[in-house]
Parts: C-alpha cells; structure tokens; sequence
DNA sequence: TCTCTTATCGCAAGCATTCGCAGGAGCGTA
DNA sequence: TACGCTCCTGCGAATGCTTGCGATAAGAGA
C-alpha cells in the first residue's frame, strides 16, 4: 500500500530510490499525526543509527515538493503528516495553546474558487494553515481576564481534529 | 500618528517604552511591505549600531504579541509588517516564486463565521496565510511541461498586491 | 527630583538547521 | 551482469535564531 506509491512517486519524478527515505516515510507513517523533524530522525535512528540528521532535513523537504508529505508550521516550527490525495485537508493552529487541528477540505472550496476568478491564485488547501484561538483558549480569555500576555505555547495540548 | 497609538498600547500592555521598541517599529514602518528580520536589524543599526539583533528577535515577538505587528511566513521565514486594526488582511503566497499577496478581509468573513459555529474555533485574518500558485507560475507550469522541481523561492518576484 | 523595583538590553554561549565536499550507491544502458 | 554517470549521503563547518545572565535604565511612588 502507502509506501508502494511512494516510492513510485519517487522514482517517477526522477529521483532515487533510497533506504533513507523509506525509513523517514515509515517513520512518519509510523509516529501518525503531526511529527516534529526531531522526532522523525530519533525514529529513523533507532532503526539506522548512522543516518545524519541532515539527511532527515533534506528528505523532509524532497518528499514535501513531491507531496508525499504535507508540512505544517505550527509556531514557526515545521511539523510533517503523510500526504493523502483523498484527504486534502488544511490545518488551524491555536495561537495560545499550539493545538493543531483538520480543518477539513470543504471549508476551503468556496475560499479556493473565488480566489481563482479574482485573483488568479490557486490555492493549495492541504497546504493553508490559519491561525486563531481554539474553543478552551477562547473559554480561557473570558474568565482570566487578567492581561496576561499570550506566549504562543503551553497550555492544554490537545492535537484532535475537533476544535 | 502610528507611532503614537504603537507606544500607548505598549504602556498599556504594562511593557515598558524603550528607544530600541521605537526604533524597530519606525524601521518596519519606513522600509514598508513585509520585512525580514535580518532587513529591519540592518535599517535600526544605521541609526542605533549597538543594538543587537537578539533584541530585534525578542522585540518583534513582543510587537507581534501585542498586534503591533503582523508576522507572515514565506516559506518558513518570518517577515513582518506594521499591523493596521481598521485592515485586517491575511496573506497569500506563491509556493514557486515566493512573491506575496494581500488576501482581503472579505475572502475570510464566511470561512470565519462558519468556523465559529461548527468548530468554536475563532480564525484571526490578519494571521492567515494560504498558500498555492500565484497567476504568473501556474502559466509557467503549462508552458514548461519539464519535471522541474519546484525549489520554492527565486523566479520572479512581485510583492505587489495583485496576483 | 530622588529612590527603588524589575523589565529590558547587550553579550556570549547554546541549539537547530543548512551548506560544502568527497566518497558511496542507485539505476539506466549495453 | 558489469559499467558509468550522477544523485545522495555522512561528516564537519557555518549560519542564524534563541537563551541565560549580569548590567542598565524605564517608570511608579515618595
């Protein structure tokens, strides 16, 4: 399954076919969810120690430009998912806490058509994150009404897809 | 002016005023667009070389935090911009060519309102930015029916505000 | 105006990420 | 199956952003 195509994909974009980066779409497949660079190498290492993380940087990259993986930036760090080409889902990211949520492909098709005819802009929907503050953030606001300043951190830490 | 209202809503923030504060806020405003922080660093060091670009990094955050700026990532690099309450626009930029585009207001205002009410999730348009193709690359990729991979920046590069 | 508290600054060390290079390994071709 | 062209990888160094810390100065109160 999964890592069949993947590997097709890579072949027929003109790249090589190479362990390290089977090892690095497993181990994202493997940890699920939105995985930090960080966890992806202490993964891929456990299997093969001597993979440098700068080759886990690189593939990262080259799998995102061939869209095998989606990045998600969630406070100026870059996390990574499986792509799937069935599920072209985008992402919110609460501003308080750093909570990731799906926000699923339908809230985005009125957003992408207009943009389209007005602007000419195609948009990408599994790669738009939009930011705001989550339902226990929000919650959170109106009873600590004191003027604490957000630290764009901490918190809660869900990472569901329900906001 | 600007300025003014910049330094009532730090005082406010109970934070204190400092020339180092002004200096990067008139910086960002002067070189006007979206700026990177190594730009605004250089334009304060002309006026003021002793200060150091770690207090350009910790002050951005800080304006950023308080909506005196707005952050927009291109392609993982922050740039910012002064943030104007009465225009609360999000960002669109091209995945190829890396130009930036303002997204108005209005574009968001259903997406918002509907996230509100099924999700709880409250959207911030001045923090979105989605990202696709800009007119100028999706005509490139027809045209040039090569496999090149996208390497995400160089190419032409507008900043205008029309795709 | 002077004093006091403590947020903020500059500096330097600490990390995460990227770059440059030389050796090694895919994979197309014969 | 063997050969050879390049792409990739691992390594070490460089870059760029962040953090810790002592010194400084903003701003409240006397």
């Amino acid at each position: 399954m999964q890592q069949q195509s993947a590997a097709a994909a890579i072949r027929s974009a003109g790249r090589r076919l190479t362990p390290q980066r089977m090892l690095v779409l497993e181990a994202v497949g493997a940890l699920g969810g939105h995985v930090p660079v960080e966890r992806i190498a202490a993964h891929v290492q456990q299997t093969a120690p001597q993979v440098d993380v700068a080759t886990v940087y690189r593939t990262v990259a080259l799998l995102s430009r061939l869209h095998l993986l989606n990045e998600v930036q969630v406070g100026g760090v870059s996390h990574y998912e499986v792509a799937d080409p069935s599920d072209r889902h985008g992402h919110m990211v609460c501003e308080h806490c750093g909570a990731t949520f799906h926000l699923p492909p339908g809230y985005l098709d009125r957003l992408r058509s207009r943009l389209l005819k007005d602007k000419g802009f195609d948009l990408h929907p599994e790669h738009v994150t939009v930011s705001g503050l989550c339902t226990a953030c929000r919650s959170d606001e109106q009873h600590s009404h004191s003027g604490h300043t957000h630290t764009g951190a901490s918190s809660h830490s869900h990472t569901g897809s329900e906001a």
